[in-house]
DNA sequence: ATAGGGTTAG
């Protein structure tokens, strides 16, 4: 009987590669030979670096941090290879997405003991980190101290520019522009993308097309469909269908490409003005052309199926995703739960809300947030307390303004100050109570003689 | 997979 024969680093990377959930993949990574059981200790499996490098991709993708910062102490002590800059770059943006700064900087500041060299590739992955933050002053700090260890690069300028705008502040962004250019470093098409976004995001829309005219004649950087797609989108919701198919023509005139972003631009614009089927022959104008509708396409539809209350239809869209090979995300749920609530279909929204888990998508806040104002606006104030308590668990929060809108209508209402109370208690408790809320609260408690109820109230609130 | 756009709510 042969013994069975240890797997290769080479071989390991390729299995942990094809390998999707990324839990199966760190018991691989963790236990390559789980059928060899030999009396003596197994020496420690010598990983690739490779297999360092999926392994950590993935487990940053899932979220799943503490095990990924279990390998990248495992790598630590690896002294066979150093590696390459490219991972940490991506570990600190996979912390900047999960909105947790302190533990990229701790891995910037930790980069040395790794052996790895940081070159401005590491800088910038801070500073956008500290961007998805917004923690605009930490990145003033950080790139303070940055010209004395590296030359900022186009990235890093985009970066700043991406801050000046998400700001609000675009002489700013226009600064930064000039300053990139006296410092001889070539913006390119990531530089103007960003700009032109930033100046539609500001109401700026005659400089936005400005700008994507003088792209090509004054700074020779041909627009991209990023550019196309920021102008179509603020021009249609300016209400101006026709120069938004103006510029799609002139892309085809121009000989750039359609992507799924411009498509999906296109049929979110021809929805806004009631052209449903043009929105249809879009989407089959896109399949024909060669550019695969994404879930971002079909959300697109959704939403305009839904507006049009077409939820059949809607549903129907829900099921093509999955036949393309994309699968339906939270926001394609979201559209039609807040869809069906507005026409007051809450049982049907309720319903498709409670299914989520089952489905296999993940409820957000703004999950959360819909069918609590779905409800609200259906007067199911049973039911919408149940949610808030729900969620309010979870950690998340109503919009304040929804749940102003709940305390006043409670309030309001003859025999609804159990469920007020109730409502109150959870608010209270996660301090979501506004100055309008207490002073509806207390005058109701005032004419109902339940004076005793709300100081009871206020001292349970105070002790905490 | 160091940086930009297109889909929900307000």
């Amino acid at each position: 009987m042969s013994a069975p024969k240890a797997i290769s680093p080479y071989r390991l990377s390729s299995l942990l590669r094809r390998q999707k959930d990324p839990n199966l993949a760190l018991q691989l990574f963790q236990n390559p030979n789980p059928q060899i059981q030999s009396p003596e200790p197994q020496k420690p499996f010598r990983h690739s670096l490779l297999s360092y490098d999926i392994i950590i991709t993935k487990l940053g993708r899932a979220k799943m941090f503490d095990q990924m910062d279990q390998i990248l102490s495992q790598l630590k002590e690896e002294t066979r290879f150093v590696p390459r800059e490219i991972i940490f770059c991506n570990v600190i943006s996979f912390y900047g997405r999960a909105r947790l700064p302190d533990r990229a900087l701790k891995l910037f500041d930790e980069m040395p003991a790794f052996r790895c060299r940081r070159t401005v590739k590491s800088y910038n992955s801070v500073m956008d980190t500290l961007l998805k933050c917004s923690d605009f002053e930490k990145m003033r700090e950080f790139f303070a101290g940055f010209e004395s260890k590296v030359t900022p690069d186009a990235c890093t300028y985009n970066i700043l520019i991406n801050a000046c705008c998400k700001r609000g502040c675009l002489d700013d962004a226009w600064n930064v522009f000039d300053e990139m250019r006296r410092k001889r470093v070539r913006p390119n098409a990531v530089t103007f993308g960003t700009l032109v976004h930033g100046l539609c995001a500001n109401s700026k829309l005659e400089e936005a097309l400005n700008l994507k005219e003088d792209m090509l004649r004054v700074y020779e950087v041909k627009p991209d469909a990023s550019v196309y797609a920021s102008l179509m989108k603020e021009l249609s919701r300016a209400g101006e269908l026709s120069l938004t198919l103006g510029l799609k023509e002139e892309m085809e005139r121009e000989g750039i490409k359609l992507d799924s972003g411009v498509y999906t631009t296109l049929i979110s614009a021809n929805f806004k003005v009631g052209r449903k089927e043009e929105a249809f022959r879009i989407l089959e104008e896109m399949r024909v052309s060669g550019c695969k509708p994404d879930t971002v396409t079909y959300n697109a539809m959704i939403h305009g199926l839904c507006m049009e209350k077409d939820f059949e239809a809607a549903c129907k869209m829900l099921d093509q995703i999955g036949e393309q090979g994309c699968k339906p995300d939270i926001i394609s749920y979201n559209i039609i739960i807040g869809g069906l609530c507005k026409e007051g279909k809450w049982v049907e929204a309720n319903d498709l809300f409670e299914d989520l888990p089952r489905r296999g998508c993940k409820r957000d806040v703004l999950s959360y947030r819909t069918i609590f104002d779905g409800l609200c606006g259906c007067k199911r104030f049973k039911e919408a307390a149940l949610i808030l308590d729900e969620m309010v668990f979870k950690g998340y929060a109503p919009s304040a303004l929804s749940a102003q809108k709940l305390v006043g209508e409670l309030c309001r209402e003859g025999n609804m100050e159990e469920l007020l109370w109730k409502v109150l208690t959870v608010l209270g408790n996660a301090n979501l109570i506004d100055v309008n809320s207490w002073g509806l609260v207390i005058s109701k408690a005032c004419k109902k003689g339940m004076v005793s109820n709300v100081c009871e109230l206020v001292d349970t609130l105070i002790v905490q």
